[in-house]
DNA sequence: GCCAACGTTGGC
DNA sequence: GCCAACGTTGGC
């Protein structure tokens, strides 16, 4: 089992969004960034656990955890014309994003990024660099640092 | 709202 | 295939 870490902008989709959709979880849609999607195609498993994170808002924290409920599927709304996420170069037969389906396991007392930051046993975590990156690997010893239960 | 960092695009 | 221009992310 691997953990991760996914960003999302609490004013679009929220922990809260996410904890009320219950059992039938959230397809995590709209990843645009070859990196972040080879990471949710390839590597992302049923059961892996998930920090959400919350990022361009007051104060950027993990504030909870997901796990994985469904492995990856392609994005339906690259195919959709009228979505944001459109990809005019994507095909159903080859599609070029992809989603997992995350449901929400429990809220977290907010880790802030500047705790993050400021923790010396966080070393290897993108987000302490100034990554731009949505989806990222967490170690087992710094997923247990940062959530010691 | 500013702007640094970084990913993507497109001309050559 | 290089790299400048451009767009986006995301902390502050």
């Amino acid at each position: 089992m691997a953990y991760w870490l996914f960003k999302t902008e609490p004013d679009t989709f929220s922990i809260d969004d996410l904890k009320a959709l219950g059992s039938q979880g959230a397809f995590w849609e709209g990843v645009r960034n070859y990196q972040a999607r080879n990471f949710l195609r390839d590597q992302v498993k049923l059961a892996d656990l998930v920090f959400i994170y919350h990022s361009s808002c007051k104060v950027p924290a993990i504030v909870g955890i997901a796990k994985v409920i469904q492995q990856a599927q392609p994005d339906p709304f690259q195919f959709d014309i009228q979505s944001d996420y459109f990809d005019a170069k994507s095909t159903k037969e080859n599609p070029r994003w992809y989603g997992v389906t995350l449901e929400y396991v429990k809220h977290l007392r907010p880790i802030t990024l500047s705790a993050i930051k400021a923790n010396l046993e966080i070393t290897e975590l993108a987000l302490k660099k100034a990554g731009r990156l949505s989806i990222m690997p967490v170690s087992e010893r710094e997923w247990h640092v940062l959530c010691p239960n």
